[in-house]
DNA sequence: CATCAAGGTGCGGGATCACGCAACCGGTGA
DNA sequence: TCACCGGTTGCGTGATCCCGCACCTTGATG
């Protein structure tokens, strides 16, 4: 048995090492990448089937780099090892896992015994093993109470690129009045009202801004699912510039 | 001698410890703190005057600490020790540092050797240690080509924070037009027209909001300062409304 | 089958934003 | 002294956004 830890952090990456060697003793080899591009192209020489990765690296996140490794092999083993439970990247982890595939979340925040527990059921037993900080937030998420419909945080993410409600119907092939429509739910659950109305004075806040800083307070949005979705937002952008307008 | 470590990895906690030990002889003892209200409070009772301090924790940031810490005793030597060199960030710590403080900034990727020669310069030498990738940074956000201004940063916080040019204006006690000038000037800056013209169907981008977008792309905003702005946001909300309307 | 809730769509209007044009003003250098 | 320049302000217009009202699907439920 083989595994590939992808970190970028030396540090984090000797403690792995330890973690690993301590609790997988069937466990023959480590091999080591230091950011997402490397780790992926060394799960693909090595045929890495077992993989800790951290979320965060500056080349390519674990998100990306895990996406293509699943790709192309989707009975491998990963566990995120991540220093944030934000709403953001579990999102983002879960949308990208591929059917029965064993995965873990755990926060480097846990305990050792934590870490070990998770390395032996993911890869040994094959289960799934997420932190309870993270299933709070992966519960949430998909409770409609409170919680957003993948539509909404579709909108979301559009108006946070910057794209007008023009564009956005365009894109997600809406009329313009039901982006706008989506746009309200989204203000409605993200209460931009309930900060606005102390005064008398309403209007300080123009609310599609406003809507883009409390999701990123709150940790809906986060920094990479924005250069995430800038990327696949060029991809849209060029390919629909060469098949102009195929609407009706 | 003293040290006061601020940080909220163990691991990096740790490796700290013996650097600290490992090239400063003369300091008899090391104190530590996993969060930033934690070392506001030890730096207080201990009167340390070294510190090393990491930016983005928890419970309370690397400069929101500095800041109270250097408010009481200005003299106190900082070395920040950061995983990333972002404007937002360095122009975060310059904007806080006291008239002649040694302070210095290296980042998490520096060699063992770099980390080493800062603490010696910072505090046994008093000099200011800036590594030189976040020296690239300072001067660029200093020049007025293609830097900003602070009063157009002034503004670009505030748009991120959601507030309508009227707010903002009401805020920084500026006409309407004023703001919206400085605004132009913010997308022109942020190059926000680059992408949008490539067709001629135009207008796919909402300006206000690209503009927080390309700036969180660019690292000129992060969270940090977002929930920072926000809760300086919420002070002068409050305050204005003891004290309503004193313009004219 | 009747009904009901969810989501998409059109219409229309009031508010806000983006921005060109023009005027003003405190400092700088010829 | 005068021309110039960067920063501020007012006026006005067209584009965009916010959102209430009303209608129509579609799938689920009694």
């Amino acid at each position: 048995m083989k595994t590939l830890i992808v970190e970028d952090d030396p540090l984090h990456r000797a403690y792995l090492r330890d973690a690993i060697a301590g609790s997988l003793p069937e466990c023959q080899e480590i091999i080591e990448a230091s950011d997402g591009l490397a780790g992926e192209q060394m799960a693909r020489e090595h045929n890495a089937l077992h993989i800790v990765m951290d979320l965060q690296m500056s080349t390519r996140t674990g998100i990306e780099a895990a996406r293509s490794i699943w790709r192309e092999r989707p009975e491998t083993c990963i566990l995120f090892w991540s220093n944030y439970a934000d709403e953001a990247y579990v999102r983002g982890v879960s949308r990208i896992v591929p059917e029965g595939a064993a995965y873990g979340y755990v926060l480097k925040t846990a305990s050792d015994q934590r870490l070990k527990l998770a390395l032996r059921g993911i890869f040994v037993e094959g289960q799934c093993v997420i932190d309870r900080e993270v299933r709070g937030v992966q519960q949430k998420s998909f409770s409609h109470r409170a919680g957003f419909t993948e539509s909404e945080y579709e909108v979301l993410i559009d108006i946070a690129l910057g794209l007008t409600d023009r564009a956005i119907a365009k894109r997600r092939s809406l009329s313009l009045r039901s982006v706008q429509n989506r746009l309200q739910q989204l203000y409605d659950k993200l209460d931009i009202y309930k900060a606005d109305e102390t005064g008398e004075d309403s209007s300080t806040f123009n609310l599609r801004t406003r809507a883009i800083s409390v999701a990123l307070l709150k940790k809906l949005l986060n920094v990479n699912s924005l250069e995430q979705a800038e990327i696949e937002l060029a991809e849209w952008r060029s390919s629909s510039r060469t098949r102009p307008d195929q609407r009706q």
